[in-house]
DNA sequence: CTTGAGCTTCCAGTGACTGGAAGGCCTATA
DNA sequence: TATAGGCCTTCCAGTCACTGGAAGCTCAAG
């Protein structure tokens, strides 16, 4: 199969699929043409890498994650604790997004949002009264 | 001032003072050594940018907030919506992490994580019967 | 006079693509 | 048979916001 079809199969771009190959993440065989031509089994893992992705690993995880997929001897713990990690970084953003979500929500609230220049956004910024991180505490 | 005493007053690492002033975020003077000279209103711009950084604006947006802070006349309706789309932006990456988040962790309470290799973490990414991204609706 | 810290510039790398140019291949139609 | 258009190829550059490191200059202390 050519990479225009995989792409559209596995909803994986085309340019990411070469891209992965580049970083030795699929192997495609190559056609007389020198088009690439990919197998069931290629089809297979660009989708496991589109889930990987989806879910947040980086590419070096879902390395690791497809040489566990592919090593019948694995230990399940290992895969869990490639994802439990994940899942740490995961939340560790979440709560540095929702406290900037806070800061800015209460700036927003502040601000009158009209034509006239005073701004207690831009105060805040300018001031640090009130600290970024303040509410960063646990 | 001198760049380093300027980091460690301001937070900013020097090695980011000079990519700022690279892409003309701050302009200081030069002492005849060929120094960077920082004027108070220098420390004060930079952390300016460091707290808007830490707020999570982009350096362009950044430029606006400091463009629209050193205009007298700016309105400041023009300030929150700038910051309401730095918001939304927010919340929908908050959003992704969290739908992650769920599908992470369910899969993680589903893997005994010992010594056999059976794991549904790895038969989930390869047959993606529990859809990543099945729940990220609204 | 040497040592070491601090400063300078410039180049390269990060992660994971993405866009675009230049050109070959393949199929269908006029 | 010519050609148009779509798909494929490679390679290079750009994204974002830094960060690391090399090579070399300046300055203060001992």
């Amino acid at each position: 199969m050519n990479i225009g079809q995989v792409a559209e199969r596995t909803g994986v771009p085309a340019k990411t699929i070469r891209y992965y190959e580049d970083i030795g993440l699929v192997r495609p065989l190559r056609s007389a043409n020198g088009y690439r031509s990919f197998r069931e089994s290629d089809l297979h893992k660009l989708a496991f890498l589109g889930r990987a992705r989806a879910l947040g690993f980086s590419i070096e995880d879902c390395r690791k994650l497809m040489a566990l997929y592919e090593d019948d001897s694995r230990e399940s713990a290992s895969v869990k604790s490639l994802a439990q990690g994940h899942l740490a970084e995961i939340e560790a953003k979440i709560a540095l997004l929702q406290s900037m979500r806070a800061t800015l929500a209460d700036l927003i609230g502040s601000c009158h949002g009209d034509a006239r220049p005073d701004c207690p956004i831009l105060r805040d910024l300018a001031q640090g009264q009130q600290a970024a991180f303040g509410d960063l505490r646990g």
